[in-house]
DNA sequence: CACGACCTGGGTATATATGT
DNA sequence: ACATATATACCCAGGTCGTG
């Protein structure tokens, strides 16, 4: 529930500080996959059934498909630097890179305790991933890159060692199966998407698709599809001034009806109460 | 993993209520 | 008045399950 820093679309990164409310907010969720470290403060880190007291130093990994969101102490709160990246960044360096965010979710520990030493060397290297895009010196989004893929590995040799390979390698081929399809999603959900179209991206029959695509996504098409256009709607009700019927239509819902039913379900309130209290937090226009 | 059959949820169309 | 929000009914497509 808030408007984070446009992806670099160079850098393919991002980073950004922020407090959570001192109250759970609905989950959320988003495509890219994120690192958040706990700098100042305590509080609760919830993913889905699971929750994690949060302590300066705490490393929190997540993936693209996990629900969660963090939560201040109430009178202590906590504040956070967050990493966003586009999975594509680690694509191109080594796919090995991406096997941390290949995770089962009940299985998986989200947090490295402040006290393990990789959360040591991965906080100092998103203080550095801050201030290099502070700063904005000659060549920032390399050393943003550079510092990200640093970051990626430690987390693959701390995860690494604790998972089978043949954990991983499942993980792997799960996603390389799915990842056309959830791509294609990402790209198009704002047309007319069927699962027709999945299907013949994954060259299996519609049954076959929807069935491998719930396993291993965790949620349904349709329901993969609405979280993404509403995804889109809370985007564009915070970041302009589009009417909410607008919003709605650019989403890639062909009618109000079903967005209003949608969104109330997913974010917990109607769009144009979410726009407003957007503005009342003053996250409506970010840094 | 393909196919077919069935059931349900969610989209569409439309009307209506509430709020500025 | 206009935009926003909700309500109702119809119907199709996605999900599911059994079969092979």
């Amino acid at each position: 529930m808030r408007a984070w820093n446009a992806i670099d679309q160079e850098a393919g990164l991002s980073v950004d500080e922020w407090t959570p409310l001192p109250y759970p907010e609905p989950f959320h969720w988003h495509t890219e996959l994120e690192i958040g470290c706990c700098l100042s403060g305590k509080g609760l880190f919830h993913f889905g059934d699971k929750t994690y007291e949060a302590r300066p130093g705490d490393v929190f990994v997540v993936n693209n498909l996990e629900r969660h969101i963090a939560q201040s102490d109430e009178h202590d709160p906590s504040r956070y630097a967050f990493v966003f990246f586009d999975p594509a960044v680690l694509l191109k360096e080594n796919r090995e890179l991406l096997l941390p965010f290949l995770y089962h979710p009940p299985r998986f520990t989200n947090r490295i305790p402040a006290s393990d030493a990789t959360s040591a060397r991965i906080g100092r290297l998103v203080a550095a991933l801050l201030e290099e895009q502070r700063e904005r010196s000659p060549g920032y989004q390399t050393m943003m890159r550079s510092l990200l893929l640093e970051i990626c590995v430690l987390l693959f040799r701390h995860y690494g060692d604790g998972l089978p390979t043949a954990d991983l390698t499942g993980a792997y081929a799960r996603y390389e199966r799915i990842q056309p399809a959830l791509a294609y999603m990402k790209r198009h959900f704002r047309e007319d998407l069927q699962v027709a179209n999945i299907a013949s991206i994954m060259r299996l029959s519609h049954s076959r698709a929807a069935h491998v695509f719930a396993e291993t996504v965790g949620e349904g098409f349709k329901e993969h599809l609405l979280h993404l256009r509403i995804n889109e709607a809370k985007r564009l009700l915070v970041q302009t001034r589009l009417s909410v019927i607008e919003v709605c239509l650019q989403s890639g819902f062909q009618s109000v009806t079903p967005f209003y039913r949608a969104f109330r379900r997913i974010v917990g309130l109607a769009p144009q109460a979410y726009r407003e209290m957007a503005g009342v937090l003053g996250i409506a226009h970010p840094q």
